[in-house]
DNA sequence: CTGCTTTTGAGTATCATTATCAATAAGCGC
DNA sequence: GCGCTTATTGATAATGATACTCAAAAGCAG
């Protein structure tokens, strides 16, 4: 049987009051801050399950991490993400899906599935970028 | 100085010897097998080095182990991926390179990078497949 | 060969994630 | 509302991949 806790709530919540896409570490840390003792364990769980029931997402970041996210269109799709302040885009890519399964079935490949996600700079970050520029980095 | 050592050259041929994705973790344990006394330490300086001078291929399976691969196609381009035995396919995307450059510029991204990578079972482990489907599953 | 510098490698540290398991609390029937 | 059953929680330990440390070994120039 599946039951309600607040704890899953709490993770559901803080997980949609996020933009961007999340770690499982900074969501815990970051509802510890908002008062809630909930435990690194369930955070965890939470995520996993709500990965699993299609309501929220997950990508590895490069740094080999686990992001979610809250996803608004059920249903499959890919994001663009800004590598600098977390801000997603969610975009369907009919084209690509398609793509994606022709190339498999040339090659005899069955049961494709794919990952597809487009890192960049989005244009705030951009703009900024372009200005501390000015200064040398490192 | 760059120094030429036998250990980054087994980690070369090593990778190139290999048809599919190895794991830093796999490719040491391969190499001792046949008599190195590699380190591992070793194996990820030699896999990260050769990934940035662009020999190799890095992604990020989908339990977050680092893979690797010796890329036979200098440049840019993507993978089809076994996942049941790691088989490789190299598979140029011209449109979805387009289509990764359109998508970021409408929304405003720029310096867009992909991730574009499909997962799948090839022809070989289909059949393997629906072979051990008459047999029920552990 | 000599000396300087890079590289190695054994071990350790770190960090994310998963497993463990006793204690807690949700939801059910009454 | 009450108690019971059982899923869920959470502190902690375990795991596993990767990065760091530093003394010892080895490469390369002269």
């Amino acid at each position: 049987m599946k039951r309600n806790t607040w704890q899953r709530e709490a993770v559901r919540e803080a997980l949609t009051s996020n933009d961007g896409f999340v770690s499982a570490q900074s969501l815990h840390t970051g509802l510890r801050e908002h008062g809630s003792p909930i435990g690194l364990a369930t955070v965890y769980r939470a995520l996993a399950d709500l990965a699993s029931e299609g309501e929220a997402d997950s990508l590895q970041s490069p740094e080999g991490e686990a992001l979610y996210r809250a996803c608004s269109t059920s249903g499959h799709h890919h994001h663009l993400i800004c590598r600098r302040c977390g801000t997603t885009v969610e975009i369907a890519a009919d084209d690509v899906e398609q793509w994606a399964q022709r190339v498999a079935s040339e090659h005899g490949f069955t049961d494709a599935r794919h990952v597809v996600d487009v890192f960049g700079l989005c244009a705030t970050c951009t703009a900024l970028e372009a200005a501390s520029a000015s200064a040398p980095p490192i």
